[in-house]
DNA sequence: CATTAGCTGTTTTTT
DNA sequence: ACAGCTAATG
C-alpha cells in the first residue's frame, strides 16, 4: 500500500519536533515503523541510537514485528523498541550507581506495594483496604508529578494528606531498604535522575538521537518529562497521539501533554492523519457519530474509501450466558458463509471477568481462542510463588518475597517466627534474609525454626550459585524439586485438576525463564525484573499466526484491528461502567467505545445482555446509553421481539447456536 | 503451628 | 459467588 503525502511528510520531515495527530486507523504505527526505516536507510542513523517507546508490551512486539519485515535484521541490532516501564528500568539498570541502588534490583508490584503500604500503615492508624487503597493512589500521583517525599510533606495540607505524606516517607525509605522499586518509581526515579545529573542527561542525550513516541495521548507528567530530557533541545522527536483515544487518565494519563507540546516546542511541527485505511465507511460514521459527544482538544474528521460496507447488528441477549453463545453461533455462521478464518473474528470487552463466559463457550464448541493480556497468569499464586524465590534469589534484600516463600511450602515458620525476626531485622536495620543471617539472631529464635530458616537459606546461597554457573533450566527444575512445590500443591489444591493445571502452569514458567536467560546472556536480575513488567510473551508470534479467535479487554485491543468485532457487554453499568458514570469520566468510556468501533474493519456486531449475574443475584440491566449515540439508519437491531429475525425468537443462546449448527449440517 | 469454619466486603481498565 | 481474612480448635 502506498502512502499518503501526509503520512510521506510524517516520515520525512527531521528538522525538530512533530507532532502527529492521527486518527484510529489512520496508519500511525506504519508511519513510526517506516520512520525508523527511513531513518536507518535513509538518513544512515545507527539503530542503536534510536529509541521508540509505546505503553503496553503487546503494542511494542508488534511494532517491533512491523519494523522487522521492513528492516532487514542486520541493520536493526541495537534499536529499543519498548514500553516506558522497560526503558526505565534499562535507564535505572544502566545509572543504578548515580541513583543510590544496588545493581540486583527488584520490582514490587502492586500486591508487594499493597502489602508493605498496609505494613506502614497499621503502626500509623489505619488497615481498611479502601484508605490504603487511596493513600497509595496519592503516592503515584506524586510519583508521576515528580514531587519527592519530602517535598510531599512540605506540600501537604488536609490532615489526612499529612498522614499519606508521612506514609510516602516510609514508604519511599523502605522500598529502597529493599533495593527495590515500584511501578511508578520506573518513570520517578530515571527522570530525577536526568533532571538532577547534568552528565548523565547528556550521555543519555547523545546515545539516544531520535526518539519516538506512540500513543503520546497516555502519558502522564513524569513521562512526558523523560520524554523531553531525552530529546532535549535538538528535538530529534516524533510523537503520535489521538486525544479520542485516551483512555488512560485513571493512572495519569494526560491527554493534554499534546498542547504541551507546543509550549515547550516553540518550533513543533504538526501534521493530522485523517484518512482511515482500516474500516469501512459505516462503521466509521458511527464511530464519529459516537464521539462528537465528547468535547474536543484537536478537531478532525475521519473518512474512509473502503465503501459503506454492512450494517452493524445490535443483539440483544437474555443473559450473559447466551450472551456467549449467541456471539459464537454468530461466528460459526459467518465463518461458515464467507469463509474466513478464526483468527478474523475478535470478542472486546470491558473487563476482565466477562471472559470467563466465552471462554467457556469456545471451549464447549472446540473452537481455537487466544486470550489477550497476560495479567491473569502473573496474577496465579503458583506464579507469585515462584517469582517470589527467583526474586530472593537475586536480591536478599527483597522481603516482600522472603515474606511470601518463607512458609510456603509449609516449613512450620509461623507468624510468631516472622515477627521475632522482624523486630530483629529492623533493630539492626537489615532485610529479614540478611537478619537471619547474623550470629544475633540465635538470643531471638532457637529449636527447630532457627535452623529450619538457617538451612533454607544454606540452600538458597547454594541455588544462587547453581543458577550462576550451571545450565539454567536444569537449576529451575532443581529448585523445583527441592522445595517440593508440586507435593505441596497436590496436597493443598482442592482437586488434582487444580494442581496439575498449576503445576502446568509452573512448568511452563520455568521454561519461559529458561529462554529468557539465555537471550539476556544469563543474566537472572534482569530476567527477573521483566517477568515482574509481563515482558514475555515475546517470542510468541505464533500466537497471531495461530488461527484463533481473539478475546481481548478494550484497554488491551488499542492498536490493534481485526476485520469481525464483537463489542460485547454494552450495557449501563458496564460501558460506561458503574464506578464512571459521572460527567467527567463518562467522556473516557465513551472513549473506550470509540476504540473498540474503530478496531473493526469490515463488520462489527455489537452485543448486550438484559440480566446479568452480580454478587450471586441476577440483576436487570439497561442497553448503553452510548447505542443511543450510534446514528440509526447504520444499524440492524436484533431484539428478542422485532420482526428483523425469525432465527432471534429462540430467546437462548444455546438454542440458536444448535439451530445454526442443524442449519449448517444440512448444507 | 496448622487447619478449618464462618465471616467479611467486593468487582475496571495496566505497568 | 467468591476469595481472603479472622478466630477458634486441633
Amino acid at each position: 500500500m502506498q502512502l499518503n503525502p501526509d503520512q510521506q511528510a510524517a516520515i520525512r520531515y527531521l528538522n525538530g519536533p512533530l507532532l502527529v495527530l492521527a486518527g484510529a486507523g489512520s496508519g500511525k504505527t506504519r508511519v513510526i515503523t517506516q520512520k525508523i526505516a527511513y531513518l536507518i536507510q535513509d538518513c544512515a542513523y545507527d539503530a542503536n541510537s534510536i529509541l521508540a517507546v509505546t505503553f503496553t508490551n503487546k503494542a511494542a512486539r508488534e511494532m517491533k514485528q512491523r519494523v522487522s519485515k521492513v528492516v532487514n535484521e542486520t541493520q536493526l541490532q541495537g534499536l529499543r523498541i519498548s514500553t516506558f516501564h522497560n526503558l526505565g528500568l534499562y535507564i535505572l539498570r544502566c545509572e543504578h550507581k548515580a541513583a543510590g541502588y544496588k545493581s540486583n534490583i527488584t520490582i514490587f508490584d502492586d500486591e508487594d506495594a499493597t502489602g508493605l503500604l498496609r505494613e506502614l500503615l497499621l503502626k500509623k492508624f489505619a488497615k481498611d483496604p479502601k484508605i490504603i487503597a487511596q493513600i497509595k493512589g496519592h503516592i503515584s500521583r506524586w510519583k508521576n508529578e515528580l514531587i519527592a517525599p519530602d517535598q510531599a510533606e512540605k506540600l501537604a495540607q488536609a490532615p489526612w494528606e499529612m498522614v499519606a505524606a508521612n506514609v510516602y516517607v516510609d514508604y519511599a525509605r523502605y522500598l529502597h531498604a529493599y533495593n527495590a522499586v515500584d511501578f511508578d518509581d520506573l518513570i520517578y526515579i530515571p527522570t530525577k535522575l536526568l533532571l538532577d545529573h547534568e552528565e548523565i542527561l547528556t550521555k543519555w542525550q547523545m546515545r539516544i538521537r531520535y526518539m519516538l513516541v506512540d500513543e503520546y495521548q497516555d502519558t502522564n507528567h513524569s513521562q512526558y518529562q523523560l520524554v523531553k530530557l531525552i530529546a532535549g533541545i535538538r528535538g530529534g522527536l516524533t510523537v503520535v497521539g489521538d486525544d479520542d483515544q485516551s483512555i488512560y487518565t485513571w493512572r495519569g494519563a494526560r491527554p493534554e501533554n499534546l498542547m504541551q507540546l507546543s509550549d515547550d516546542f516553540p518550533n513543533l511541527n504538526l501534521i493530522k492523519l485523517e484518512q482511515n485505511y482500516r474500516s469501512t465507511t459505516r462503521i466509521l460514521r458511527c464511530a464519529n457519530h459516537l464521539i462528537s459527544h465528547n468535547e474536543h482538544i484537536f478537531e478532525k474528521k475521519l473518512w474512509s474509501q473502503l465503501g459503506e460496507g454492512e450494517l452493524l447488528q445490535i443483539i440483544s441477549c437474555k443473559d450473559e450466558e447466551s450472551e456467549a453463545y449467541r456471539v459464537i453461533a454468530e461466528i460459526t455462521k459467518h465463518k461458515f458463509k464467507h469463509n474466513t478464518q478464526f483468527k478474523d473474528y475478535a470478542i472486546l470487552y470491558r473487563g476482565n471477568f466477562q471472559a470467563r463466559f466465552f471462554e467457556k463457550a469456545l471451549r464447549e464448541q472446540n473452537i481455537p481462542y487466544k486470550l489477550s493480556g497476560g495479567t491473569a497468569f502473573f496474577s496465579r499464586s503458583e506464579i507469585k510463588d515462584l517469582l517470589a524465590y527467583f526474586r530472593l534469589l537475586v536480591n536478599p534484600q527483597d522481603d516482600a518475597a522472603f515474606l511470601r516463600i518463607i512458609n510456603v511450602p509449609r516449613r512450620g515458620i509461623g507468624p510468631t517466627t516472622i515477627e521475632k525476626l522482624g523486630n530483629y531485622a529492623k533493630q539492626r536495620n537489615v532485610s529479614l534474609l540478611l537478619a537471619a543471617q547474623e550470629v544475633g539472631v540465635q538470643q531471638i529464635l532457637s529449636g527447630k525454626p532457627l535452623q529450619t530458616i538457617k538451612s533454607f537459606i544454606e540452600w538458597l546461597q547454594t541455588m544462587v550459585y547453581k543458577i550462576r554457573h550451571d545450565d539454567a533450566e536444569i537449576s529451575l527444575k532443581q529448585l523445583l524439586q527441592d522445595i517440593g512445590y508440586q507435593d505441596w500443591l497436590e496436597s493443598t489444591c482442592s482437586s488434582d485438576e487444580v494442581a496439575k493445571n498449576k503445576m502446568g502452569n509452573v512448568k511452563e514458567l520455568l521454561l519461559w525463564v529458561a529462554k529468557l536467560l539465555k537471550q539476556h546472556n544469563g543474566d537472572f536480575a534482569d530476567v527477573v525484573a521483566k517477568l515482574t513488567l509481563l515482558d514475555m510473551l515475546e517470542n510468541s508470534e505464533e500466537d497471531t499466526e495461530q488461527n484463533k479467535v481473539q478475546l481481548s479487554t478494550l484497554h488491551a485491543s488499542k492498536g490493534l484491528e481485526y476485520p469481525y468485532v464483537f463489542l460485547v457487554g454494552m450495557e449501563e453499568g458496564l460501558l460506561p461502567h458503574t464506578i464512571s458514570i459521572d460527567e467527567k469520566n463518562i467522556a473516557e468510556e465513551r472513549r473506550l467505545a470509540y476504540v473498540g468501533i474503530t478496531r473493526a474493519q469490515r463488520g462489527l456486531t455489537i452485543t448486550f445482555a438484559r440480566q446479568r449475574k452480580k454478587h450471586g443475584g441476577v440483576i436487570d440491566t439497561k442497553p448503553s446509553r452510548f447505542l443511543k449515540e450510534l446514528p440509526t439508519d447504520d444499524l440492524q437491531w436484533f431484539t428478542p421481539n422485532s420482526a428483523a429475525s425469525e432465527e432471534n425468537r429462540q430467546e437462548t443462546g444455546k438454542a440458536h447456536l444448535a439451530n445454526i449448527r442443524e442449519l449448517l449440517a444440512k448444507k
